[in-house]
DNA sequence: TATGTCATGTAACTGGTTACATGATTGC
DNA sequence: GCAATCATGTAACCAGTTACATGACATA
């Protein structure tokens, strides 16, 4: 039974933008939230259950044949303030790749060199990724959109930096491997 | 009952580096692998526990008046690289600020400017600290240094990038003020 | 009429955190 | 002898994931 405040944020931000089903809202989720935030599936019902309790969230009545779009009532949209401005609560790092070469040594360089090559390919490829995506956001020009562009700005920073560290110790691994 | 691989490899990998208790482990956790890794202290004396009881480590018959350290065993040291070469489980993203941004036109750029500003200002100082501690990596000869500098090189690549991005997305933020 | 996708939900489990309880050792 | 810190553990939660169960609707 999830109930954390961040992913009511997320499910009642996706809402204010329009009015969805449950099924809709986790694709929402995964696709323009995706590659800074996550939600599994098991949360969204039970998240959306009780914003509909709280009153944050009313099944629309317009005819749709099948599923019920839920829409954000105006105490949701007050909610939804509040928990904006609420701090984000830091997420403990844990990095697999950084735990694994710090102790690189006890593996050897061969294998520390595939794991930082492939993760400098998943870098180079969001790196792309969101350079496309930041190219179609520029394109829009609703008040929200300056706002969406810095957090593809900062994807696209993060992404970048992860690419060329990945590039400079390949470098320094392969240098290690003689 | 915390029974990840990822805490596994943790506790072995400190230590393989030396025996210690598990007082001091979860101290070391904190101070060496802070930048890029957590572990609660809840999870330390059970992962410890089974980590015995699996033969990986013992308690060391060494004359230490109070507490036991813990010693890998051969078996630990072979768990241990076992799991280093284990691919690393990506964590799935959760970035608050971003979350936060996303929506930003809701609560507008004052409070987003806030919390960009603060989120810089806590990129820098890690930069700075980062900077300090790749100092004194550099300077340490053992096999594994090179490692540990890739290691504080990369969180010292993310937080510049970090730093520099929120200096720029302020600028934004501000000029959608008045 | 069968297949795929949209849709809604639940239950069991895994992983992780927090708060608490307890005692030994060290330094003053 | 007292306070601080070192040390070991447990229990009760909280958060999140996965797998399952179910059925409506569209379309080929």
């Amino acid at each position: 039974m999830p109930r954390s405040p961040q992913t009511e944020t997320a499910v009642l931000g996706a809402l204010s933008v329009q009015p969805m089903t449950g099924y809709a809202l986790r694709a929402a989720i995964v696709e323009t939230l995706g590659h800074f935030w996550h939600e599994s599936f098991g949360q969204i019902y039970p998240a959306l259950a009780r914003a509909e309790a709280a009153g944050h969230v009313r099944r629309a009545t317009a005819g749709r044949t099948s599923g019920q779009a839920f829409e954000l009532t105006d105490e949701g949209r007050e909610r939804l303030r509040d928990l904006l401005r609420e701090p984000a609560d830091p997420t403990p790092p844990r990095n697999g790749l950084l735990l694994r070469l710090f102790f690189g040594a006890a593996i050897g360089p061969d294998d520390c060199l595939a794991m930082v090559r492939e993760a400098g390919e998943r870098a180079a490829g969001a790196a792309e990724r969101l350079d496309a995506l930041h190219a179609e956001v520029l394109d829009e020009t609703d008040p929200g959109a300056p706002y969406r562009a810095l957090t593809v700005e900062y994807g696209r920073a993060i992404a970048r930096a992860q690419r060329d560290w990945a590039e400079r110790a390949a470098a320094v691994l392969d240098g290690l491997r003689d």
